[in-house]
DNA sequence: TTGAAAGCGCTACCAG
DNA sequence: CTGGTAGCGCTTTCAA
C-alpha cells in the first residue's frame, strides 16, 4: 500500500486511457449533454471512472467553463443562532441545486464586509448572499453597492437578507407586521399599559419592530396608554440594563414589557426576578425572534417567530430563478403566545 | 454605464496591457515571491490592478498551481449550536490562514456523509474537517476511512472533531474528565445520592460522560450511594421522558440529577416543575455542554462548559501545522456551578 | 458519435 | 529582473 502523499488524483486522461476513448468522450459522458455518446462507451467510461475513483477537478472545470457552481454566503457571526439558521437554509437550498457554499464571516465590521465582498469576486461565485449587513449609514455603503453592482455586471447574482432598499434581490423579515400582531394579541389579552425596550434608532430591525408595535397598539381601538419607552443595547445585557432602569423609575403604570428581541427580553426577566418582580405575574414580558431558549425560560416567553431558515432558502431560490431586476420576498412572522403574557383577568388589575 | 451582464471580469492580460508589462510580471508582482520584480513595475502593476478592479481568478490559480486554498467543513447541522460553534472556530482559523471555507451538511445520515466526502475530493481542498461524524458502528465507517485515506494519499489533510479512534488528526472533547470533575464538585456540595439521565450506550459522548461521572463519584471517597440510572434519548424530550419516569418511580432516594447534556437537563427541569418538583430546591439538576440558555433557565443550570469554538480552531491548526502522522488534541472542559445545584446544608437533608 | 486541438486564466520554467 | 511559453485539468468547437 502506497501511503506517501506523492500520488496525485486521477485525471480525465487516466479515465480516458482506462476506458480506451478520448478525453473529449470522457468529458461528454461524465459531465456533458450526455446524449451524444454511445451508451456502450458511456458505461465503459463510468466504469473506468468508478474504478479509478475519479472525481472531476472542480477548479479546472470552472476555468474551462468560465463559471463555478458555488454560492458565497457572508454572515456576521456563524455562532449566532440568527445567522446559523439562515446558513442552514442557504446550505439546504444550495445542496438541492447542486451548489457548493462557501462561507465568510464579517464580524461586526462594515469594512471587513466590504473587503470580503471584494475578495469574493476572485472566487467567481454564481451567487453572493449577504445576511444582516451592517452597512446602514456607514461610508462603506456606497463602495459596497458599487462592488456588488460590478459583480452583477459580470453575470453574478446577489441577494441581501433583511437589508432592504438596495438594488438587489432582497429577502426581508416582516418585523413590522409581527410586532403589530403581537400588540393586537396582547391588547386582546387585556393589557393596556406597556413599556417598550428598544435599541437605538439606527438599528433598523429594532425600529421596525418598535414602530410596528406602536401601530398595533394605536389601531387596536382600545384605550391604550402611551407606552414607556426605554432605549438600550440590542443584547442580553441591554435588556438587563433596560429592566434595571424601569425598576428604578417605578413601573406602577406598566402591565407588560415588549422587548424588541428575545435576548433582551430574557435578560430583562432575569433582572426583574433579581429585583423581586416575578415575570409573567407581576409584569408580563414579550420578546421577538422566538429563539430556542424562549420556551425554556421560566415562564416560557411569548415571542414572534421568525423563520430564518426559510429566509435563507428563499434568498437562494430568488437568485437562481429570478430575471434581471431585483426581486423581492418577504418572510412572514407569527406570534407565539406563552405563559410570560397570561390572559389578564379583571381581578388581576393592580390597585 | 454598461449594466448588461455581458462584460467579463478583467484578467491578468488586461492588467499586463494596462501596466505595459508581461503577464509573467503581473503574476509575480501580484501573487509571486514579490522579490524578483522591480519595485517601480510592481507599483505600476498594482495601480493597474486597482484601476481595473482586478481580482485573481482563484479557480485558474488552483488549476495552475495544483492546489487550492480552501478548507472543507462537514457538519451535521449548521443550525445546531454545537456545530455552529465549531464552524465559527473553523472559519476564524481559516481566515487567519487566508483560507476559504466551504461547508456541507450531512444531516443525520452516514450515507450522506460518505457521499459528501466523495464529492468533496473534486474540490481538491487542502483540508477536510469532519465534525461530529455519525459513522460509529455503521457500515459506512470503512468506506469513509478508505475514502479519506485516499484523499490524504494525494496530499490532503483531514481532521475529525470528537470522533476518535480514526487514523487522522483528531480533536476530542474531554467529556470523561469534565463529568468526573462535576461529580467531585457535586459531592463537595454535599450531594450523595444521584440519578443519571443518560443516552443509549452507542452514543459515545453520553457514555463517556456517564462513565466519567461514575468514576468521579467512586473516587470521591465519600459515602455515595449507587446512582439511579435512567436511559432516554439524547434530546430535550428525552430529558422530559427520563424525568417523568423518575417521578413515577419515586425519587426519595435521589438528591441530584446529572443529565448527560443540557437540553436533556432543561427538558427534565420543565417536566419536574410541571410535576410540582422545584428544580434546585426539591431536586438539584446538572447538565453538560453549557449551552447559552443554561444561564437563562430558572434556576440557572449547573453544567460543564465545552469550548467548541476552540475545538474548531484547533482542528484547523492541527492540520495546518502537523507532520505526516495523525496528531491529537484534547479540548479541556470546565465545571460551571450555578443555582440548580445549591450547596447542601445538613439541615436541608430530607426526612 | 468521435477525436484532435484550441482555449479558460494563471503559474513557473527557461532564456535572455 | 523580465518576457515567452509550456503546461494545469477540463470543455468545446471543428472535422472527420
Amino acid at each position: 500500500m502506497d501511503d506517501r502523499p506523492n500520488t496525485s488524483p486521477p485525471t480525465m486522461h487516466d479515465v480516458a486511457r482506462e476506458a480506451g476513448v478520448s478525453v473529449a468522450t470522457v468529458s461528454r459522458a461524465l459531465n456533458g449533454s450526455e446524449r451524444n455518446v454511445r451508451s456502450e462507451n458511456a458505461s465503459r467510461v463510468r466504469a473506468a471512472a468508478a474504478k479509478l475513483g475519479y472525481e472531476p477537478h472542480l477548479s479546472a472545470q470552472a476555468t474551462a467553463k468560465g463559471s463555478t457552481r458555488t454560492i458565497a454566503l457572508v454572515v456576521g457571526d456563524v455562532a449566532d443562532p440568527y445567522f446559523s439558521a439562515i446558513a442552514a437554509g442557504v446550505t439546504r437550498a444550495a445542496a438541492e441545486a447542486g451548489l457548493i457554499v462557501t462561507m465568510a464571516v464579517a464580524g461586526r465590521s462594515p469594512e471587513r464586509e466590504l473587503e470580503i465582498v471584494r475578495k469574493l469576486r476572485g472566487q467567481r461565485p454564481r451567487v453572493i448572499i449577504i445576511a444582516g449587513s451592517r452597512i446602514a449609514g456607514t461610508d462603506t455603503r456606497l463602495p459596497l453597492i458599487e462592488e456588488l453592482g460590478e459583480y452583477r455586471t459580470t453575470g453574478g447574482r446577489v441577494a441581501m437578507i433583511s437589508q432592504r432598499d438596495l438594488p438587489f434581490d432582497t429577502v426581508t423579515i416582516d418585523n413590522h407586521g409581527g410586532a403589530r400582531r403581537l400588540a393586537h394579541a396582547l391588547v386582546g389579552h387585556g393589557y393596556r399599559r406597556f413599556a417598550i425596550f428598544r435599541a437605538p434608532e439606527h438599528v433598523r430591525t429594532s425600529t421596525d419592530r418598535y414602530e410596528g408595535f406602536l401601530a398595533g397598539l394605536h389601531e387596536s381601538g382600545a384605550d391604550v396608554a402611551e407606552p414607556v419607552v426605554v432605549e438600550a443595547e440590542f443584547t442580553r445585557s441591554g435588556g438587563q440594563d433596560a429592566a434595571r432602569r424601569l425598576v428604578a423609575r417605578g413601573f406602577d403604570d406598566v402591565e407588560a414589557v415588549f422587548a424588541v428581541n428575545d435576548v433582551m427580553a430574557i435578560g430583562a426577566m432575569t433582572t426583574l426576578r433579581e429585583a423581586g418582580v416575578v415575570p409573567g405575574e407581576d409584569l408580563a414580558v414579550a420578546g421577538f425572534d422566538d429563539i430556542g431558549s424562549a420556551q425554556d425560560v421560566v415562564p416560557p416567553l411569548t415571542s414572534v417567530a421568525v423563520p430564518l431558515m426559510e429566509a435563507g432558502l428563499r434568498a437562494v431560490r430568488l437568485t437562481l430563478s429570478s430575471g434581471d431586476d431585483a426581486a423581492q420576498a418577504q418572510i412572514p412572522t407569527s406570534v407565539v403566545l406563552r405563559e410570560s403574557t397570561p390572559i389578564r383577568r379583571p381581578s388581576m388589575r393592580r390597585r
